[in-house]
DNA sequence: AGCTACATGTAAGGAGTTACATGATTAT
DNA sequence: ATAATCATGTAACTCCTTACATGTAGCT
């Protein structure tokens, strides 16, 4: 039960609302840890009551109310003992993989086409990952530890990109050599 | 919901019984999909029950009596109806990223243990990888077609193996470097 | 008139994990 | 003796997705 432990993280770094938490998952979070805004409005609720977190309700003109979250030490203490706990193992779920797998089953040209959008995905996602370095860890030792820390996980993030693009074009070469064989289709 | 396609992928290759299946998940397949044994034998019935699959009982001298499910035409049709859907885009879940994220939280040393552990798993991995290409698909053009498609699989799996031990280098270099800076805790 | 951002949630159902339950054979 | 392999499943629970539900402000 990891999204308890990632709303944690989240907090850690700054109070904030449901709505905002759900943000991180959405976006440079979201690379490693995805959650829906329902997911978390209702882990909230669970880690209220559990007592890792508290919050503030704020009123607001022309908006709706809101709940500002932050950690209690009985969250930053879970927080810190879940880390020292050994992570899970790596696993991929990967349908586009499952795919390849069973590639024989569907004509070249029509996994083809799934490959090149893939590899169009995966493409952006370099270069945003790419556009974010440049723009905000050209000086990475002079930044504060904790964004040393996260720029750690965009390199991940670009190593994983380039490891897949690279996968595409493999399989690009492959299929297109498949296509030549058996034109007929 | 594909674990369903998971399994016909299996059938489509051979009949077998969910004990069998399951196995594919834990092995090989497991690389890119995953499943107990308790939801294949579920997932099963329901198949069965839609007319995906059929079986036939096989009693055995000395062995619990087996299942063994083959594919029907209605479930060959609806996996590779499944096949030429576009397919869903890469979502990872990984605790590890998530620990190096905030890993300011805690002593450099625990981390760079936890890294380490990983890294062995990782290299680990990526042998078994190297070792079956090697033994299996040296002359991959000459191979039955649907092995040229699993070994496009298993170069995904080295490629990504390749490029998490040499991100956990990254980070390695990076912990050891706080390691220096802060001894004294 | 329609879309996006802000802000909260409930409910139903599907997917996945962990624990429980049984029992023979073969290898160490 | 103990563990692994073969072979099946149920039950409880947690986790995640999809659909539903509401309402304002600001932009195009």
């Amino acid at each position: 039960m990891s999204l308890k432990h990632a709303v944690l993280i989240v907090l850690q770094f700054e109070d904030g609302t449901g709505y905002e938490i759900a943000k991180w998952f959405d976006q440079g979070m979201g690379y490693f840890w995805h959650a829906s805004h329902q997911q978390v409005y209702l882990e909230l609720g669970k880690m209220a009551q559990a007592g890792l977190v508290t919050f503030t309700a704020v009123e607001q003109i022309g908006k709706p109310a809101k709940k500002i979250y932050h950690l209690t030490d009985q969250g930053l203490a879970e927080l810190k003992g879940w880390m020292l706990k050994p992570a899970k193992q790596f696993a991929l779920k990967d349908e586009l993989l499952m795919k390849v797998y069973s590639g024989h089953l569907i004509p070249p040209q029509d996994l083809l086409d799934q490959i090149l959008k893939h590899q169009t995905d995966y493409r952006e996602l370099l270069n945003k990952f790419k556009q974010i370095e440049e723009q905000w860890f050209q000086d990475v030792e002079n930044l504060p530890l904790p964004h040393q820390y996260s720029y750690l996980t965009l390199r991940n993030g670009i190593g994983y990109a380039k490891a897949w693009l690279e996968w595409c074009d493999e399989v690009i070469t492959f299929l297109k050599g498949q296509i030549g064989k058996q034109p007929s289709i």
